[in-house]
DNA sequence: CTCTCCCTCTTTGACGATCAAGTAAAGTGG
DNA sequence: CCACTTTACTTGATCGTCAAAGAGGGAGAG
């Protein structure tokens, strides 16, 4: 910036004035003269001083804990980071990723924050609630705003959520089952605290209270990771029971179709022997065979409403309602 | 910083030493005191400061330019971005997700190395190859180290690449569809400027070559995006020449399955009818009907070892090798 | 002809850390 | 007992930018 300015004769304050668009106190010809000296120089402000000046780095965090080595594993957080990116940029801020360990809490996860590396985060959080809550609380101690995805509600003041309307998918897809006729609906999900899983597990009870079944422990499954090895076990068990399911419920896709391919290699068809749902249409639901009838998770809209609701408080852009919940969508096709 | 050196009595100098575990000429009892005055204040580093003086962000970006807004949306940049993201995190840096408009080369993509926001950078490229070429160049202007990803080689001398082996993939996919007596093999693909996709198509040609079997161009299709919609109007001008192919290979897993469900809509069984084979081998491609032959890509241990080669460079780390090519392998399911 | 005001810059001093050089105090050797 | 090294710190400058206050000169008012 002080190349800038001694080339065009002027201080480097006026350079900055120019560059942060402080134009009411500034004559055409300085402003011409610099802009020139900034194009031959090819001179781009330094942000990282810009961020230690002004205390902004106009950087959001994207933090994740995550069970896995392969952080983004689930396909679904990718839809998330697409909508958080695209939002991103085209707010003026950037987006910084960074995973931590699950576990009992810690800062590592937070490790941006208190680097002050970010000017608020969006949090993509799982484990048991109580553990869930340390993360919003800490971040409000240090007063940076923070958006929760995926987390019921709560957290405290200063903080905000998006979250998919999953209790009301689970609902309706077990209405669905239940309309079909099924009484013995199994649900089978991966042994994780994530708290979208329990909303989609509360669904199912919704819809089993709703419609007076009675709930059976027996055909709850919650076990290992999401992976369709797990998947077959899981239903074998289940099939092999005195008085089987007639419909399986996978937490997810990847659950669902790991389900339907054991039940047909039991030499079950789906979903006439045994109906199969699964959970949050991913891109190829739809081309499985039979094609997988699931609820569609807006994945990227959570991605691009949580970003927003981010750089609108940072922004200092008036919030309307600090806490979004997504409807979902019910996608009937061939498996149930 | 100067609260802590204050509250334990020591100059803010010997805390960043400290700090930056340069240990060598501290005294027990003051290290204590400081740590302790540390907890106490629950204090971290600022790294916006940090990388101010130091010139150092211990950051690296992840650009790419990409068609459509989802910019995430292939589902091997999210395989490559969870690799990148493990290393750095496990090698002390942050990741930086950053997304250009595709165009004529301009500086949006490398928005975040002008502003000094990343030491390095990976570049995701796609276009035209001088349009390509010209990222890296400006990169060495800067003398900023960066990685290109599927990019075949060259981009001068300071420039690293990691990049999987697409052209024999294709090679030994073609190879295998002509072994099954397959002699009019079509290959169809989005017609985006994907350096990758080049080297699909000409692994295609070497198969053809080798087995003495002519191009034909009426059989190479370069249409529209990665759309399952646009695979079955492809596939539908491919069924209705007169002499129509037999086998086709689609550029990408998601072409391929929406190649096989026009093929069937149209009352072909697959593979017997008409054989198709995708690329990638996306995380689902075993659990569609029929399971399709692919070839399997490492977009996860492309992201690990890009991840590697930048940050080894950065810090000092004697590289072996600059350019690293990562073998593919043949995936023979039931669709070909 | 002075006084005030505005317009257009300039000057000064942080922001929070690091680097390079400097300095007491203690230890060592002859 | 003095020179010389080593230990364990301290001091001052600096990274690139921005906020706040200052300052010079011309215009208009009285």
């Amino acid at each position: 910036m002080r190349d800038v300015a001694e080339h065009s004769g002027v201080s480097v304050q006026t350079v900055s004035n120019l560059v942060n668009n402080r134009l009411r106190q500034m004559s055409e010809v300085t402003r011409l003269r610099i802009e020139e000296a900034m194009a031959e120089l090819g001179y781009h402000p330094n942000l990282t001083a810009r961020g230690l000046r002004s205390a902004r780095t106009a950087t959001i965090g994207f933090l994740l804990l995550d069970e896995g080595a392969r952080y983004l594993a689930d396909p679904m957080t990718d839809q998330v980071i697409a909508g958080v990116g695209d939002v991103a940029r085209d707010r003026g801020y950037s987006v910084l990723i960074h995973a931590g360990r699950p576990g009992p809490p810690d800062s590592g996860l937070l490790k941006p924050v208190l680097e002050s590396r970010v000017d608020g985060a969006l949090l993509f959080l799982s484990g048991p609630r109580e553990q869930r809550a340390w993360y919003p609380a800490r971040a409000a101690e240090l007063h940076v705003p923070v958006v929760l995805l995926e987390e019921p509600r709560g957290g405290g003041a200063a903080t905000m959520s998006v979250r998919a309307d999953n209790r009301a998918g689970a609902r309706r897809l077990a209405e669905h089952l239940i309309e079909r006729g099924h009484r013995r609906i199994a649900f089978i999900a991966a042994h994780q605290p994530w708290p979208m899983l329990e909303q989609r597990h509360r669904g199912y009870h919704d819809a089993l209270a709703a419609a007076g079944i009675a709930v059976d422990r027996e055909l709850e499954l919650f076990e290992g990771t999401w992976d369709t090895a797990v998947a077959a076990t899981m239903v074998d068990r289940l099939l092999s029971m005195p008085d089987p399911p007639t419909a399986i419920m996978g937490g997810n896709d990847l659950l669902a179709i790991g389900a339907m391919r054991q039940a047909r290699a039991r030499g079950l068809r789906v979903p006439q022997d045994l109906a199969v749902t699964g959970f949050n249409d991913f891109a190829f639901a739809e081309f499985v065979e039979p094609p997988l009838t699931t609820v569609h998770v807006p994945g990227y809209e959570m991605g691009c409403e949580a970003a927003q609701l981010l750089i609108d408080h940072l922004d200092g852009v008036a919030i309307k309602r600090r806490h979004v919940m997504l409807p979902v969508e019910l996608r009937i096709r061939g498996s149930a």
